[in-house]
DNA sequence: GCCCCCGGTTGATCCAGATCAAGATGCGCT
DNA sequence: AGCGCATCTTGATCTGGATCAACCGGGGGC
């Protein structure tokens, strides 16, 4: 969990910010990135903790410096499923109506760099670079949550395990993905419990599919939540996905 | 299937456009809907016809004015999942990108209302209320994305076609369903091969639950293609939401 | 009108993943 | 170091939906 955060050392500033290159305010210009800068807010949240309540005004959004962030939906006889996993950089909150319609919840130990909503409605107002970026995420967020209709849809068990496993492994390491090496770290923010979740399996199912692709030379594991991914190519195989670079921006995003 | 194109009579300017008041120019003042109207073109697209290519360079947007489209991804060795399927009102195409992630074709006999793409971008950068309005549909189809991501991973078959007829009952009769009566009529643009596609079921499944749902008094059938829910209420039941009208938002589009 | 064909329905069987049930591993705490 | 609870793994069985296989029905062409 910790480490995690490693990379992330205490700073105030835009300037210094780790995401700054691809959050939403990565379009802005300097002076647009002033008024940004007085108007954020840095907060922390312990690994399970509930950032927004579902259906319930939310008046906070942001976007996520560390850690990662799980958006969840509920039934009404409790059944729930995790629908979005949001990591550094990604957009969290939902601009533009005072509902939030799911739940988001901390699902590492996670920092954000907050707005108080109404706030940033008015800094989306009157900054065009901040509004188009906004779009830009958001339309890239939906090409990505449709390609996971996808998965869920027609994939088979092992397919869903890789194809979560390459998201993690382009997110985590995006330089050194540019040219696919074979080997990449692995550093799982989830326990195998919230991977079901997200992916509509059981525990055991994800445990027994974890076995089998270091059973098949795919990744290895130290430990439940971080190990190496052997054979990026391989991988993207199991995933169902042919083994070209094309469509990798749907796999981006989660 | 003529008979979606019933409430559409031939017209030619914004002012009689029947999903003027909902599509992504409805915010635009008179002197942004001159410039739209002289931008956009009628195209109409016979069922099946395929209107972008997956992966390909597309160079139009616009809004589908009657029928369905239907979005899809393919994976390497042919299966194919329907990821989004675009009603009345609804935005086709990817601006800001060159590149079409999923392939659009006509589920029923369509109308759409296109721009090209490059001019489109030119509007939106110099139109506010285009930008912000096709910024909130898609924050809105990201909610209903996320939506379908929870039906797909975590309800029964019965319950992901009752959540679809929830979906058609409530974007085809709009008007009637504020305050929810329990009669509403049901005319369904895709063939059981294609809800399938969406739900991530067989074509036998669909049928065997369409069936259930008539047997059990939920529903009524003419033909395979419209019939009537009889008990809107049963049927949201059915969907495993709760009977009330929360999260209507992210049931109102697919 | 009649026939053909495509889309839909219904039935029988199969299987991937859920569920039920033990263990194993490991991590924080004292 | 040793204890105790969490999380993860592995095994045995069950089941919802897939698959395989007929059959039905209605709309279009002749």
């Amino acid at each position: 969990m910790g480490d995690l955060e490693t990379s992330s050392a205490h700073f105030r500033d835009c300037g210094d910010c780790p995401i700054r290159q691809r959050a939403v305010c990565s379009y802005s210009s300097p002076r647009e990135l002033t008024l940004l800068d007085a108007a954020k807010s840095y907060r922390t949240y312990a690994t399970g903790e509930e950032i927004v309540a579902e259906g319930m005004p939310a008046s906070l959004v942001g976007s996520v410096v560390t850690g990662a962030v799980a958006l969840h939906e509920s039934l009404a006889d409790g059944r729930r499923q995790m629908v979005g996993l949001l990591l550094p950089s990604d957009f969290v909150g939902r601009p533009l109506r005072p509902i939030a319609q799911y739940a988001a919840t901390a699902a590492s130990d996670v920092k954000l760099c907050l707005f108080e909503r109404g706030k940033f409605e008015r800094l989306l107002q009157e900054n065009r670079s901040l509004e188009r970026r906004l779009l830009e995420m958001t339309l890239d967020e939906l090409d990505a949550a449709r390609h996971w209709h996808m998965v869920l849809g027609r994939k088979t068990a092992r397919e869903k395990i890789a194809s979560f496993l390459v998201l993690l492994a382009v997110r985590m390491a995006p330089e050194a993905m540019t040219r696919w090496p074979n080997r990449v770290a692995l550093e799982i923010p989830l326990s195998r419990e919230a991977i079901g979740d997200f992916l509509g399996l059981t525990i055991e199912t994800v445990s027994r599919n974890f076995t089998g692709l270091r059973k098949s030379g795919v990744i290895t594991m130290t430990g439940a939540r971080n190990g190496e991914v052997l054979d990026m190519g391989r991988l993207r195989e199991e995933a169902g996905d042919d083994g070209s670079d094309d469509g990798l921006d749907g796999i981006l995003r989660a």
